[in-house]
DNA sequence: TACACTTTGTAGCATATGCTACATTCCCGA
DNA sequence: TCGGGAATGTAGCATATGCTACAAAGTGTA
């Protein structure tokens, strides 16, 4: 039962699931960019407040995706690496596939920052496919 | 600058927005389909209680989207019929695309429940295009 | 007409996510 | 080492969206 009979629930949850999915990305974008993420480095990716990130990230430490100490810097657990990882993948075929139909690559990035999050498997294995095809038909 | 420069920014925008565009969507679709909306309707419609419906209406009411008056049906108004009639030429576009890409008509309703309301207008104009060409090619 | 059922409204609670203002801690350079 | 700026934490407020429980209004049928 992956697809309840309703889109606007089914919308709904996805958004549930969307502040976890976008921290621990950006979570494990920062590390690998400048070796450590602090709170300070999400507050400018999220554009929000560091309020806002602190508040998340122990809701996020609470839930095992986090690890986090006062006035550290911010990990992940193996289960946020998975998140990451998993969100990462995700992130990089709905902006491929959406310049694949001639997005420009900075509208690509903003507009699959929201629908990446209500893209089913369904649905990415389609994107999948047609990135695939798109390879197979131009050279290079 | 319909792209301001950070995509976290633009998703929140988008979902401020979400609520309005889907319930004047579903208040003409239900006008059409019944002759007139009713809160039961939407509350169905929607999948949450009677109460969150009266709430949201309210707000809409107060933005001049949304006609109310106590236990009567519910109307738009002009700026509401507007904004009903564009979201759903947004939503049939995002449907028939996801559907042209090989999506079910089923997982093609739920995905684009959420994702029309981040599709820009360039990304909009993409599957447009996308679909147009689809056609020129195949017969029929 | 009267009563029962349905529908809508209201009170009050909860969570998630924003914010500013202020307190505390950290860290680096003098 | 210490003093001040940067970073983080906390208090308190706001809005949006969910809920249940109860109250009030509307509707149809006996
Ligand atoms: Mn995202
Ligand atoms: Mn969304
Ligand atoms: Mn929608
Ligand atoms: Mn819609």
């Amino acid at each position: 039962m992956p697809n309840r009979p309703n889109p606007f629930a089914k919308t709904r949850r996805d958004h549930a699931d969307e502040t976890a999915e976008d921290y621990v990305e950006a979570i494990a974008d920062i590390e690998i960019a400048s070796g450590s993420c602090r709170v300070k480095d999400l507050a400018e990716r999220m554009q929000v407040s560091h309020v806002t990130v602190t508040r998340i990230l122990s809701r996020l430490a609470d839930g095992g995706l986090v690890a986090r100490e006062p006035y550290g810097p911010v990990g992940l657990t193996p289960r946020g690496l998975e998140m990451a990882a998993a969100s990462r993948t995700r992130h990089e075929i709905v902006v491929a596939f959406l310049e694949r139909i001639g997005v420009s690559n900075a509208t690509a990035e903003h507009d699959a920052e929201g629908m990446e999050h209500h893209a089913s498997k369904e649905t990415l294995a389609a994107m999948r496919r047609f990135l695939s095809r798109a390879e197979d038909v131009r050279p290079g």
